[in-house]
DNA sequence: GCTCATTATTCTAGTGCTAGAATATGCCGG
DNA sequence: CCGGCATATTCTAGCACTAGAATAATGAGC
């Protein structure tokens, strides 16, 4: 049975797989790993899915003792060899997704000049912020894993190389009558 | 009123703005200037997008004299307006999206060391095909405006930078114990 | 005129996610 | 012990998209 799981789900089976955790702590795990940027995984998608993850034999629910409100959720076995076969399909594949920039040059050509040119300043603006951001993040956690630390590096990586494409195309874009 | 179009409707609106063109059209159009791969909007989808599009006054749909199984759509004038606004609000603001290898990465911990660099090997060579998609498709259509041909400057930039990312991070591995 | 592939559209029954409201518990200070 | 804030979960209604089947017109070749 080929399972396939969701970017959602096996985000959240593998936070699991960490230590056995309820849902509000996984909100917050995501929040602050600054994770939240790019997950997109909602507040309340996080029960959702993980009712689906307990529906699937994925995850195990249990009330530890004591506690009426809380609901912990565990790893099963199954649960860890999917989450094993996951990760490794989600690394082993490049899998082209939508950018915002790739998605407005498309209609470039509705764009006046001066709008043209402020928008990519703009961006220019917001790519900045995002490595100011992620480095703020990275100072704020010091002992972090290696695996960690190298995912900033990826981050900032592709930013860098947006960053260094708005520069380019700028400069030509005003060296041009249009 | 604040309109706010996702990204398969912002997608299909700037296609028909370039032309009047009807469904099957827009299909073919996708496909030619390889966008499939990542705007991901379903065959299906293309038909139920352009009616949310007339519903919402942004296209008009009409039948060309003659063609009973064939309706064109053009974009009206609001369309026009909303796709300028829509188009600025994509390429002013980096929005961070959901990544294969970030979604892998963060749960790196669970495969062995042999798993992960065969995994990260994929993805090399998967990210070199792609690379490699890029250039043939570039290569077969050779009269390009300029706009089209700097997207796909844009686009083996993220790849290249991805690629030598991952070159840097399995000299790393090996390099280790582990 | 008939056949068949291609072109072209519509419909149904889903999937996956989400906003936001409603609800309930835990705990701390007064 | 009570009010109020933080913690924690559930539910409803709905959005956006999609797979895939059904249907129909068009054109090219026999």
């Amino acid at each position: 049975m080929p399972v396939n799981l969701t970017d959602a789900e096996l985000l959240l089976l593998g936070l699991v797989s960490e230590m056995p955790r309820h849902g509000y702590e996984l909100e917050q795990v995501i929040e602050t790993r600054g994770m939240r940027e790019w997950t997109q995984v909602g507040f309340s998608s996080i029960y959702f899915v993980l009712g689906k993850l307990e529906k699937a034999g994925l995850v195990a629910a249990g009330r530890p003792r004591g506690a009426k409100a809380r609901k912990t959720f565990r790893i099963t076995p199954t649960g860890r060899e999917v989450l094993c076969e996951q990760t490794i399909a989600a690394l082993g594949s490049y899998r082209p997704t939508f950018s915002s920039l790739l998605l407005g040059m498309v209609h470039w050509h509705v764009l006046s000049r001066d709008a043209a040119l402020n928008a990519l300043e703009a961006r220019l603006s917001s790519v900045a912020a995002e490595i100011e951001r992620l480095e703020r993040v990275r100072r704020q956690r010091q002992p972090m894993p290696d695996h960690v630390e190298s995912l900033f590096d990826f981050s900032t990586g592709q930013l860098n190389a947006e960053r260094s494409w708005i520069n380019t195309t700028l400069d030509y874009m005003r060296a041009k009558p249009w």
